[in-house]
Parts: structure tokens; sequence; C-alpha cells
DNA sequence: GTGAAAGCGCTAACAC
DNA sequence: GTGTTAGCGCTTTCAC
């Protein structure tokens, strides 16, 4: 393995030049950077980065920990992150944490024991989670979907609530006269996001009663079966239901197909999150959207201007959701939607996402 | 920041009684020992990994290196991988190259210049991908899914031709009279390996002329789509696709249902990977599974042995793909089997894998 | 503009 | 069993 001494030897010059001619640190005289050019190609030299790093304190390496690699949400976000970090000259890791605590207060450590850039993360648990090792290393962390309740840290996220809250409008537009939820669990701040907005299209009708049927699911398949199942039984069946994310959306759609009802006919429903599957189903599915690559783009840049230096108090990016309306939801002659209700002003773009935002700067 | 320095200054003892203490490297009185454990909890110490490898030129970090974060395929051996990195202390970092080779090289260049224990990856093309920098340092590589053509390495896959076989023999059996292969890049070994697989099977039933009814796509929904669209342009369209990978299988739905084709009536369907989303899809979807979970495990066994010092040849270890049929091949009524081709001999299980493989040493 | 030399935090000889 | 010390490969003062 070739070092920076091997490459000074070569050139006939100290290893302090070879450093500055490679770093372009300091002026160096054409003919002597040449040579020292010449030696590095020669040897194939490759500078040692974690010398560099030991040396230095710093490093072009991000790390991105997520809290599931096989949701579609975390992994379509990625590409945005690494847009920015490229463009710049970062190089992005990733760190599976799996929903598991240990794991990734094992990557956190890692993340500050190797020096990182900054790190993006997903938190497992908006309280269990500890960033301190990161953060007391001067390691700046953004967080994305889900927040951290203790501490205050620049974040982004979609307007679960404003997002849950066109779903459930867009069923009572349709002519559901019996709405119910199968809602993520509330300690998440997804979940209870997203149920708070359900909520409040019902109230915002006049319909409270309808605003606490209500299952609690897990995000996952089974969950979402499971909830929807319990739905199915009470006394009153609902016929038309917002599900609060992808996977809870599909267990759903089984549960109503095993109980023999059809969509939308019997029952209309509305998921959260939109992945390339959604429109394959059949009944194609009406879901919210999230601009996933324009939320790991805009942690990647809140992620940038921290490394850079800025150091303002927490920011908060919030991502406009888009309704995207499918078959899940359309009304056929034989269930007709009632006339006063029947205009819909929800547009269906294709597009990844409309890019509309605001930021809000919070006392940190 | 505090050192291993500070420990010791506070345990009143040495810096490297201190290390010998929490690497447990050698014997120290329990009474030292106490108070230099004390002195850390205290102090909230953290060894500096970037100084340790710095030192020892080892670390436990592994790198996996994947082509596309979005496939399941990928993701889904993840876990397979962390299971045997972290029952060994390791850490697994991912590092997502998506399909492009100076992303990829970045990666490499890190993964040596960082000096990880080991790499896992799946290369983006089967001669330009270069392990050098990585294999010079001393650093193993185990290639999963799509092999390296100069250098030989520890390798890890399911064997590709055969479950395309199985796949187009099954569109066979159910009556297609007009097959076609929507294949991925031939370039790559997986997507040359299932096009030679689709080949035989024809040939083998004394249809050559269909072998080579082919699109190549990119591996991407897109690529399927657009493939698909082709196919049905042709003077004779077909009633039987096999679709090399599931992200193009999604493609080529949507481009079927987009021409009013009917799935299985008009054209019967079959993927390669079987993604959690393939059952859902209406029609569910008939696909070659590949155990996953399996892939991961064994490629990090393998990686495994080589970090501990084994020098052997190169080894092969190559898994068993399953046939899961469902309704995109199964043919009703109106486009009814014919009855001499009416058996169908392949098991539908649904379990992760059968585990059955073969090992073989391949020449270094 | 260039070189000598110190030192980032750690481990591993080597003495004692 | 424990401390002293010499580096791992690099960057960066500080002299010149």
């Amino acid at each position: 393995m070739t070092t920076i001494f091997d490459v000074a030897r070569r050139a006939g010059v100290s290893t302090a030049t070879v450093s500055r001619v490679l770093n372009g640190t300091a002026e160096v005289t054409a003919e002597l950077a040449a040579k020292v050019r010449a030696a590095a190609q020669e040897t194939g030299y490759e500078p040692n980065r974690v010398a560099r790093r030991l040396r230095t304190q710093r490093s072009s390496v991000w790390s991105v920990i997520i809290s599931d690699i096989r949701n579609p949400f975390f992994t379509e976000l990625i590409p945005g992150v690494e847009e920015v970090a490229f463009s710049r000259g970062n190089s992005v890791i990733l760190c599976h944490a799996g929903e598991d605590l240990a794991r990734e207060a094992t990557y956190l450590r890692l993340a500050a024991a190797e020096a990182v850039a900054g790190v993006i993360l997903s938190p497992a648990s908006p309280v269990r989670t500890d960033v301190q090792p990161v953060l007391s290393r001067g390691i700046p962390v953004v967080t994305v979907d889900r927040r951290l309740s203790d501490v205050a840290l620049d974040h982004v996220l979609v307007d679960n609530m404003h997002g849950a809250q066109q779903a459930t409008a867009h069923l009572i537009s349709v002519g559901c006269r019996r709405l119910a939820c199968v809602c993520g669990p509330l300690e998440t701040t997804t979940g209870a996001d997203r149920y708070a907005g359900y909520q409040r299209a019902l109230l915002a009708a006049g319909r409270a009663a309808e605003a606490r049927e209500v299952e609690v699911g897990d995000f996952r398949e089974e969950g979402g079966y499971l909830a929807t199942q319990k739905l199915l039984a009470r006394r009153e069946m609902p016929d038309g239901i917002f599900v609060s994310n992808n996977m809870m959306a599909l267990g759903a759609l089984r549960a109503l197909d095993d109980a023999g009802l059809s969509v939308p006919a019997d029952v209309a429903v509305v998921g959260f999150d939109d992945p390339v599957w959604a429109p394959l189903l059949k009944p194609s599915l009406t879901a919210v959207a999230q601009p996933n690559y324009d939320i790991g783009q805009e942690a990647a840049r809140l992620l940038l201007s921290r490394i850079e230096g800025y150091t303002g108090a927490a920011r908060e990016v919030v991502l406009a959701p888009t309704l995207r309306t499918r078959d899940s939801t359309r009304r056929t002659a034989l269930n007709p939607v009632k006339p006063a209700e029947a205009a819909d002003p929800v547009a269906v773009p294709r597009v990844r996402g409309d890019g509309s935002r605001r930021r809000a700067a919070r006392p940190s």
C-alpha cells in the first residue's frame, strides 16, 4: 500500500508538499506540482481517509439511518439525499435500524465514533431514541418523517394532518355516510397526526360520531387486516375507510375481499403513501402521495447548511401531500354520489410532488 | 470529547491499561480494572474508532454495495447479511450505487480508503466494475446476484437459468401459443442467464421461433412498460410473457392494462423475483421466487470466512429458485388450457426458500 | 514556496 | 501486571 511518504520520496519533495498539491491547500510551484502528480499517478496513490480524518476531524461521509429498508417510503427518499450530497462531493452510507432501538443506538454510536459529517435519521422512537452521542461530537442531525420530542432538530416531513384531512374529505365528497379509520400507533407522530386529520375533517362536516370510529393497527399488512375486520364487525358497518399507511391499506383490501364486500361499491378506501404498485391493484387504490424524493432533498439541504456552519434555531420543512383519486373511491351508478357533493376539486397529477412548502423557524 | 487519556488520568493509570481493560487484550488486576471501568462510565468515554483503525488497520464494519435500493430483491437480502454480521459484533453499512459505474467506483474506493473489514457487492457491470482498489488492500469481496468476469471471487446467486426455464415451461404448460420475453440488459449475468433459460425451455419444446421474441429492458418499471409495448406492437402479438425481474413485471402489467388487454385471459405473465406485493396485485402475479434472505446469509458467511483468514479458491453458492403459480397464469374456461398440456407439475410452497444448494470450488 | 516536525487517539511492543 | 513509548498516515503550524 503506497503512502504519502512514498509519493514524496519519488517526487523528491516533502510530504507537506504532496499534501498541498493533492488537496490544493496552498500554492506550489508548477514544476514541483507536476512531479508530485506524476509520482502519485505512477504509484497509484490513494490517500488514506482514516488517517486524514483522524488528523482533520472532518469527513465527507453522510450517514442516513432508516428504520425499515423494506418500506418504499424510506428507500425512495434516499436518491433525493444522494443528489444533494453528491453534488458537493460527499458520499452517503445507509444504516438499517430495522425499527430496533438497540440497533439504532449502535448505528448512532457508529456515526459518532466514525466522525461522519452529518446524520439524517428517521427515529425508531420519539422519546427513547438518543442522539446525544452524535450531537455531543458536534455532528449535526436532521430527522425525517418522525420527530424527536426532547430535542429540537431540523426536521422534514409531510403535512400528515392535512393529507389525512383531504383524504377524509374526499370520502365524504363521494357520498360515504358512515366513515371509519384504520390508524397507526398513536405514539408515533405520523400515526397521531393522520388520525387528527381524519377527526378534523369529520368535525368540520359536523359528524362527530364517526370521528371516534377507529381501530389502531401497526403500520403492517396484518395489522390493517385485523383492524378492518374489527371495523366490519361493528354494529353499524362503515361504507368508507381511511387507512393510515400503504401496508395497512393492503390488509384492509384483503379483509374486505374476504368479507365478500366490493370496493368501492360497498366500501370506499383511501390509503396514505403511494407506492408504485398502488395503481396496479384492482381496484386501483386512491391514496395520499408523499413527495419522497423532495423530502430526501430537503433533509439533505438542511444537513448541508449545518455542516457548513449554520447555527440558527431548529427549522421544520413541511411538504404538501397530494391526493391521487383512483378506482377505490370511484362511486358508480350502483352507489351514486349525491348531487350536492359530486364536485371533487382534487387534481390527479402524475408528477412526483408539487414542491409547495412552508418553512418555519421554531425556538430551540 | 473525552479520550483514552482523560480516562487514564481519572483512573490514575496509563492509557495502555485503559486499552487493555476495555479491549480485554491482557490480564489486569481486578481493582485497577474496576477503576478504569468506573472512569470510562463517568466520563461517557467512547473509543475513537478512526484512531483505532489507523493503528490496527482493522475494522468491524462491512460494506454492502447494492445496485438499486428501490428493488425489493436487494433490500430483502440485507437482513440476511445483517444477521450473520451482528452475530459476530460487526456493523453493516449500505452503499447505493444506483446502477451507476462512477458511483459504484466511488463506493469501492471509499470502502478501500475506509479500510472496511469486507465488501458484499452486486456489480453494476461484469467487466467494467473494478474491485482492485479493494482487493489490493487485502479486503475480501463477495459478489451476489451478478458475477464478475475477470476476477474469481466468492459468489452467491440463484440458479437463474433454471428459474427462467421453469417459468417458461409453465407458460407453455398452461397453453400459451405465442411466447415472448422481456429480458434485462444482456451485459448483466442475470439478464443473460434468464434469457438463456427462456430460450432453452422453448428449444426443448421445439419452438425455436419464439425463442427469439424478445425485448430488452433496464430492470426498471419504465423499461418493462416500454418493452412490453413494443412486443404488443409486433405482427403476431404474444399470449404469454416471461418478464425477467419484478420491477419490469409491474411495467408489463401496466402496459397490458393500458392496451385494454386482460391478464391472464389475453396474455399470461410470469415475473422473476417475488416481492411482497406480487400476491396482492389483481391478478396476483405468478413469479419465480428467490430465497433473498438466504442469499444474504450465505454471502455473509463466505465473507466472514475470508475475514477470518480463509484463503482457498473462489467458491460459488447456488440457491434454488421456486416458481409460485398464481392468477396471472391461471387460464379460465374463456381461454382454456389444452388437455395434453394441462398438467402443471410445479409445486407452490409458501416457504422462503428450500435451502437446497450445491457448492463448487472454482479455480482462482 | 517549501520542509521539518508535531500530533490527531489509539494499540502494541518493549521494558520494568 | 503495568507504564513508557513508538508509531499508524495524514495535515498543518512554524521556521526558513
